[in-house]
DNA sequence: CTTATAACTAAGCAATTGCTTAGTTTAAGA
DNA sequence: TCTTAAACTAAGCAATTGCTTAGTTATAAG
């Protein structure tokens, strides 16, 4: 007996997270939020409850947004190989208009830190250990590498995609590709 | 014939610094800057003009800081080692109160990215290149290396330490130590 | 068609933002 | 001692922040 949503919630989140991803959360306020979702204030809080929440969905988003090339480095079966390929898929991903946003999770654990909400910040060190995870499971498609080393290997990359992210914001093609290529002559 | 300053300008600006350096460029008001440095708001406007000018202050305050670390690496005449001993140096450089801060620049080239002022844009770059410069130094001191591995490894080391401030700031120390020993395996 | 109710619009809330300014205090030079 | 000018205090500026709410509109059930 009542009106109908005027907005699919799925699509304004991912107006939502393109905001997030190109300002991070301080910079991005709930009138921004509110143009480029094309919605009302009231409808935004009825939807999302408050800013955090458009933040926790709209990074719920971004992991689906993300799937297209975490998935691919799951189905690989070429170890090291799968991995460094996921690195020049990020870099192509992150791009925007010739210049890079990053990874929102990366951008918001620099911003926030472990002042983040607790909520949030579990979900950002979830999806830290997801692609942790990833990496150890093509490390361990190579024979030769005992468990130990897997485990290490698997912190530098990830700490290394890490560099890359931000890197990736201010260094050109160039320098990036020599970081990806020194990267994995160690592995 | 007029009144003298009852403040000391590098000693107000170490404590605006050190809240950047804690929250990051946005997340710190100028009412916060009032209450850390001890001083009104007509003060920080007529000593440095601005929020950004009091920014751009504690950049350099933060670069003469950092400079306890950077001068031992200049000074060091052990190559590779130096370096591991520069990352090794930055965690603890970083630390406070059990966490980590991570780097300023790091921190500042994150949340601003390229859209950062162009004066300020340009320090961080500078920073950066001459952090990546104390590198290839080090780097050339091992006379197996040819120029462009010397080039390479220095981008390389140089994403590997954003990596490392990023991670900082949620990561423990086991892992912080395992990438860094990972990144110089072989280096 | 009427009615109930959720979705909407738009105005408004107090608090905070970066920055300014009117008015007072201090102290060195005449 | 008086003058002058910079350094100070504190109040205030418009704009923006996250969030709410009073009132209107649309729509499905009865």
């Amino acid at each position: 007996m009542a009106r109908r949503k005027q907005y699919k919630e799925e699509e304004v989140i991912e107006k939502a997270m393109a905001l997030f991803w190109r300002n991070g959360y301080e910079n991005t306020s709930v009138r921004m939020l509110e143009t480029e979702m094309g919605i009302n204030q009231f409808s935004i809080y009825s939807s999302f409850g408050n800013k955090n929440g458009v933040f926790l969905e709209s990074l719920k988003c971004y992991k689906n947004k993300i799937k297209t090339i975490t998935d691919r480095l799951e189905a690989s079966k070429n170890g090291v190989i799968g991995i460094k390929t996921y690195f020049y898929d990020f870099l192509e991903f992150a791009q925007d208009n010739g210049r890079s946003k990053g990874c929102l999770v990366t951008n918001t654990v620099n911003e926030l830190g472990s002042k983040a909400d607790p909520l949030l910040l579990t979900e950002l060190q979830k999806f830290a250990a997801h692609i942790k995870g990833l990496f150890e499971g093509n490390l361990k498609q190579e024979k030769s590498k005992s468990k130990a080393t897997v485990t290490k290997e698997a912190n530098y990359l990830l700490t290394s995609m890490l560099g890359l992210s931000v890197a990736s914001k201010i260094m050109n093609t160039t320098q990036l590709e020599d970081f990806i290529e020194t990267v994995f002559i160690n592995i």
